[in-house]
RNA sequence: GCUCCGGUAGUGUAGUCCGGUCAAUCAUUCCGGCCUUUCGAGCCGAAGACUCGGGUUCAAAUCCCGGCCGGAGCACCA
């Protein structure tokens, strides 16, 4: 009735004449079906085997138009992108890619106090897009553009549209939930440029004045009211360009509105954190007569795995050697998941198929690490790897080099060899659900019958390949005594065993432990490997 | 306190704008089975949701009002 209105004059005489249809259709058979419906509707009959495909990745952007579209990524570097801010990272610059735009990555680095920039984030970040396959059209940096913002500053202020604030945190405060103006709001332009040009020239203390942007003291969101737009820190900027440079730092939301503008931004996609920005940076926006770029806002993320951090805390963390470094397995930093041997492409089907929206929420790496799984069990070559290692003698068993294929199903691969003597290491775990008279397999290898626990003794075994499934007998990974050392460092903790040698050929590749999990192989000395766990 | 926003299976999502094709999509997780010389992968199957209450309507996940729950902003942070 959506599709033909004129049915909506008598919806009941429908209604009854689709009971009636119904009952006699359900009497035929799906041959009859198809017979009747190319007899009457020869164009649906493709739609019977076209499966109803749900709307994948991303969905069209309001008003965009493909090749006019410019967008931003503007991460502050106080840290390094994080899985959260990768949905950020992801999301823009996959848009800007639909519609064959323009992609900007803007620090926004004009705080250096609370969340002062850290140095070496600004190349992480662009090492991270560059991990993602993403290269920014243009790179800025907001702390490069002090003259510009004073300008407009100058501007505001020059139309009465912008006081110098020497009222305290505290004393503001009172005025605007009393939707009073503070006693410096109605100074006039001249008097205010006074004063600005006093607070460029280092003349008021630390913290002393602001400028403040005039928008309706009396609106009824008192978020909107008179919104500060610069303030005095008498502090260094990390960047050595910028150092001493400057005192009167712009905040964000004067900043932002700045930069913007200023680089034709036609979309903005970010936290529903900052939608009150949209509405105090309006009156900038009017002030000045320009357009407001086409926003839109999402909620928070959770991730189960990693309860609240922030980045100050975790900064604490690492300085005291709790955790290793900024790409510690435990972490949930990009660098981190990178190392562990997430794929970019996993992380971002991950992110676009999460969509926009502003509910919050709460996701599991689970499903992260499906979507990587799909990407690396194809490619990632087999080995073994013995945790908790407990010898195990084979009587009667001579020197032979078993053959193990790579990889389970593409045996193009080829095989690898491990040299055995009459001792095999085997985990813990399984040593000890085995009683005397186990049969068991060593996977790829040879079957077993237990004579002793301890010491752990076996006599190889003839049964027959049928004989072990219908004794469902345990298949067990092993490895060589004369194996490397293999530590496996991951968000539960490291674990130490030892693996066959083959592995310390797979630097920087991404393999399965087989019975354990997909691994980054890290690091490879003569010594011992260093594997970072992906997940099983 | 003031202002704004949101609520679909365990989790995430599609559908909501513009009511009927929704007996509600897809993915993940969990469970069962098949296959397998990995406890992996694959294949098959099953389970699982419209926050609640009113209203409008022939018809409500969809529109309206109210409640409940959750989140955000009210910074000289971003």
């Amino acid at each position: 009735m959506g599709e033909y209105p004129q049915l909506r004059a008598d919806p009941n005489a429908v209604s009854e004449a689709l009971v009636t249809i119904v009952s006699e259709i359900a009497n035929g058979n799906p041959d009859t079906w198809e017979a009747r419906l190319s007899e009457i509707a020869p164009e649906l009959i493709e739609a019977l085997s076209v499966k109803k495909e749900p709307d994948k990745g991303l969905k069209p952007l309001e008003g965009a138009e493909t090749g006019k579209v410019v967008m931003r990524f503007a991460p502050n570097p106080n840290g390094p992108a994080t899985l959260g801010s990768s949905r950020g990272m992801v999301v823009n610059s996959e848009y800007v890619k639909i519609y064959q735009g323009k992609f900007i990555l803007r620090f926004d680095d004009t705080d250096p106090d609370i969340k002062r920039p850290m140095l070496e984030a600004y190349t992480w970040y662009l090492d991270d897009f560059k991990w993602l396959g993403v290269v920014p059209d243009q790179v800025v940096y907001a702390s490069d553009h002090f003259p510009m913002y004073y300008d407009y500053a100058k501007k505001l202020i020059e139309m009465g549209k912008a006081y110098v604030c020497f009222c305290t945190g505290g004393d503001f405060k009172q005025f605007k939930d009393a939707k009073q103006a503070c006693p410096h709001r109605d100074t006039s332009p001249e008097e205010n440029l006074m004063h600005w040009e006093k607070m460029l020239a280092g003349e008021y203390e630390d913290q002393q004045a602001v400028l403040r942007i005039k928008t309706d003291i009396e609106h009824k969101d008192p978020a909107l009211r008179d919104w500060g737009a610069f303030r005095i820190r008498k502090m260094s900027h990390p960047r050595p360009e910028i150092g001493n440079k400057y005192i009167v730092w712009p905040l964000l939301d004067f900043a932002g509105a700045i930069e913007d503008h200023e680089l034709g931004m036609t979309h903005i996609i970010r936290g529903k954190d900052l939608i009150d920005s949209e509405k105090r940076q309006g009156y900038i926006y009017n002030y000045f007569g320009w357009t407001y770029p086409k926003t839109t806002h999402w909620g928070r993320v959770k991730i189960h795995e990693f309860g609240k951090f922030s980045t100050s805390t975790l900064r604490k963390s690492i300085e005291s050697g709790e955790y290793s470094g900024w790409d510690d397995p435990r972490l949930p930093t990009i660098r981190a998941i990178r190392r562990r041997g997430i794929r970019a492409e996993a992380l971002k089907k991950f992110m676009i198929e999460m969509g926009v929206g502003m509910t919050d929420v709460s996701i599991s790496m689970e499903s992260l690490y499906a979507e990587n799984r799909k990407i690396v069990d194809p490619i990632a070559n087999r080995y073994f790897f013995v945790w908790d290692p407990v010898e195990l003698e084979i009587a009667g068993m001579e020197p032979s080099v078993a053959k193990l294929p790579l990889h389970p199903t593409d045996h193009a691969r080829g095989v690898r060899e491990i040299t055995v003597g009459n001792k095999v290491l085997v985990c813990k775990d399984d040593v000890e659900k085995l009683e005397v008279g186990s049969i068991l397999r060593l996977k790829d290898f040879c079957n077993i019958e237990i004579t002793s626990l301890s010491p752990l003794q076996a006599n190889h075994s003839e049964v027959s390949l049928e004989a072990l499934k219908k004794a469902k007998a345990k298949i067990l990974h092993w490895a060589p005594v004369d194996g490397i050392p293999v530590k496996v460092r991951g968000p539960e903790g490291d674990i130490e065993g030892i693996g066959e040698h083959g592995i310390a050929a797979e630097l920087d590749k991404i393999v399965q432990f087989e019975r354990f999990g997909f691994c980054r192989i890290d690091a490879v000395s003569e010594e011992n490997v260093v594997a970072y766990f992906a997940h099983k």
